[in-house]
DNA sequence: GAATTTTTTGAATGGTCATTCAATGTTTTT
DNA sequence: AAAAACATTGAATGACCATTCAAAAAATTC
């Protein structure tokens, strides 16, 4: 009896136009009445599916963090030769070309993660998953011979904070030549980083 | 004749009050009547200083940077013995110790470079300078045998991003005992980058 | 077509925002 | 003490903000 309810369809409308509002004039202007304009709908429609704008703000960094996780998504291939294992640490570096959502609102997403522990901790906890993912891709290719490396948790988490700052770096490239050369020595460490030989590296840091 | 100008003292009173507020309630939160009650003015006379709220922001851009900048501040050490070298790389890791700005605050400002191109080019000067002021310690290692690489710059450029993607995820970590651990990898990662064999390199990627 | 449920609107709220402007205060020089 | 130059205030502006509420519109069931 009585309506059918499209809430959830009408809730993701809101969460894109938020989003695309946000992408185009900066997180802090995306006001409820911009996002009602962009999706062509009431101001007061926005406030009856999120009772605040902090509610919308949480529903959008979910909808990030989990665009966030398929841009990592790793592709079922399995990892037994040397060729597959290189192709996948060169795909970390690829975020530009799959890239699902804005830089600009991602940062602005994540510098509230200074100030707000909900956010810190969903945030921590998408990355220890990415990490997580990684490692586990490494530890097949370790079983399946490609790969000689003692810690592959840390080789893990090294690559990740490769990636990441090579991606806080070129954020700043405008020069497309400037950031397909950075991007190869980029590649071309996080390779070298498989090969490492830990055996004679001096420990006594 | 007529009164003594005191207008760069109280206009860096109100940057850094600014700056405060900024910290304290996000940048997006920081308005000129907040500003102006943290440092007990009238809300008009931030006004006569700053035309508009924008030129306050440039100014605050800038004071970050300055700091930044600040940070990495080569020890005028001789880089002439291997210990002072690894010295010199792990001090870049300890920005989280002699920080002297708000993480939250930079990345919202870093948030902007990706719509506004001011923005963009003053950080990119910045971190140019950063990298090349690392670079040029280097090459004194080099100099002075205490380090043997074909690429200082690109060596220069690949520490930094380790360095800028270690603290994007260090960021996100409450406990001390991990961020420690992290650092100590991060760290040995870096110091083996001087190492690398690039003769034995596979440069066919 | 009445009852029910959900969607959607439109008008109103009070608060805060950046910004303007005229007036007042304060210090220095002559 | 007058004049000049600068610092500072306080009141007012209109725009926009998030949020509330009651009413209307639409769709579904009986």
């Amino acid at each position: 009896m009585g309506k059918k309810s499209i809430r959830e369809q009408r809730k993701a409308e809101i969460i894109k136009a938020f989003y695309a509002v946000a992408k185009k004039e900066g997180l802090e202007n995306a006001s409820i009445s911009k996002v009602a304009d962009y999706a062509k709908i009431n101001p007061s429609l926005v406030m009856h599916y999120f009772k605040t704008r902090d509610e919308l703000m949480v529903a959008l960094n979910d909808f990030i963090l989990e665009r966030y996780l398929n841009i990592y998504k790793v592709n079922g291939a399995v990892l037994d030769t040397r060729e597959k294992l290189i192709q996948l640490i060169e795909n970390l570096f690829s975020r530009k070309w799959n890239r699902l959502f804005d830089d600009g609102v991602f940062y602005s997403f994540y510098a509230q993660v200074y100030r707000n522990k909900n956010f810190r901790e969903s945030f921590k906890q998408l990355h220890d998953t990415l990490h997580l993912t990684l490692k586990k891709a490494l530890d097949e290719a370790v079983e399946n011979g490609v790969l000689d490396h003692p810690d592959t948790s840390a080789l893990s988490n090294n690559i990740f904070a490769l990636v990441d700052g090579a991606y806080y770096y070129l954020g700043l490239v405008d020069d497309k030549e400037e950031v397909e050369r950075r991007l190869v020595s980029y590649k071309r460490l996080a390779i070298s980083m498989l090969e490492f030989d830990y055996q004679n590296q001096d420990t006594t840091i």
